[in-house]
DNA sequence: TCCCGAGGAAACTGTATTAGTATACATAGT
DNA sequence: ACTATGTATACTAATACAGTTTCCTCGGGA
């Protein structure tokens, strides 16, 4: 019976991240899994309920992809820092402008537990990696790394947000790609860069 | 003073397009534009009107630079298909998921009009292309053009369109895409083939 | 100085949408 | 037959929004 409660989080994450939950009524999605709202709001006891659960099954699913990247990356740093990179912005890309629209306009308090999840996932997996990065010799040393990380997530934080990237007119996407090149290139030793 | 007409159109066709004209209320246009409600009522009698008039000057646009590719392509048959083929990929990617699904839900008689003005550029382009192809050899001769531009019409048709792309769960680049990697494939000669 | 027209700000109205609830009916397992 | 679970759907209360109207401001021309 739980089976019900994946098709409802699996198909609200397709719509609403495409079209924002605003576009999407609850009448519209209890069609869409072929059920009655009354079975639908018996496992969520509210729409907000609802985009919340899925904003956690995202952020579940990328930190499990984000884990992996390390376990399976922890001897080739450049190529982890490439490839977290590069989860970051597919998983980014399914969160469309419609989406963080309605975030920003009727709910920015779920945007708190975006950034709570964001920030433990970005330091979790970007010390390891950066860690990793120092012993080999290929990320600077001059500054601790929770100055760096810092540094990411308060660059993150400042403009992977619904005001900020609707007043850049970014994409989620697109942003993330700037701050990376930037982090990327400022962290990295001349050896680094040398080996990209 | 038409300047005003004019931001009032590039203003709603971004939006339009990327969130869909449901999830932009007039008031937002207006603020947007810096304008009260009272002036763009005055230039646009109803948001229905806004919406045609936003469509309107995308296929303009759209004609122009079609026309253009034809002018500067004639005489390279295979590199005017490419670029015939980038421009509407290119054009179309600007057209988001929401503002399709908004015309299915609201609006299914306005993509009569998408219909008309699609069907004459891609008539009158692909015509004088092919035209060009069938003398340099590279398009085959067993049937009239109009058949052929009649089957990619129809395939556009029937592809192209809010229920259709919900069904297929596509993006409208995504299935021009396919519906043009078909046509080339079955339109060119062997020779052409080579040349690709 | 007065007038006039264009446009802004904001209140207002009627209607359509929709979150959330409640009721009636169907089906299956016990 | 009885209960549990789910569907279909009617309903309500709140809200949002298209479109209209009213009042105000400002600048330019006589």
């Amino acid at each position: 019976m739980d089976d019900a409660r994946r098709r409802i989080v699996t198909a609200a994450r397709q719509h609403f991240f495409a079209h924002g939950f605003r576009g999407v009524s609850m009448d519209d999605l209890a069609a869409e899994v072929g059920m009655s709202k009354k079975t639908l709001y018996a496992h969520f006891e509210s729409k907000t309920d609802l985009v919340e659960a899925v904003l956690r099954e995202k952020f579940d699913e990328l930190d499990q992809e984000l884990d992996d990247i390390v376990a399976e990356c922890s001897k080739d740093v450049l190529r982890g820092l490439h490839e977290l990179l590069e989860c970051m912005q597919r998983q980014i890309e399914e969160i469309q402008p419609p989406f963080v629209r309605d975030v920003r306009r009727e709910a920015p308090e779920i945007f708190e537990l975006v950034k709570k999840r964001r920030s433990a996932a970005i330091s979790r997996c970007f010390v390891a990696v950066l860690e990793n990065g120092r012993k080999a010799g290929i990320v600077r040393k001059d500054f601790s790394l929770e100055t760096t990380i810092e540094i990411l997530l308060g660059a993150t934080d400042a403009i992977i947000n619904p005001a900020k990237l609707a007043e850049l007119k970014m994409s989620p996407t697109e942003a993330y790609g700037a701050i990376m090149t930037l982090f990327l290139d400022g962290v990295l030793t001349t050896k680094g860069r040398h080996m990209l």
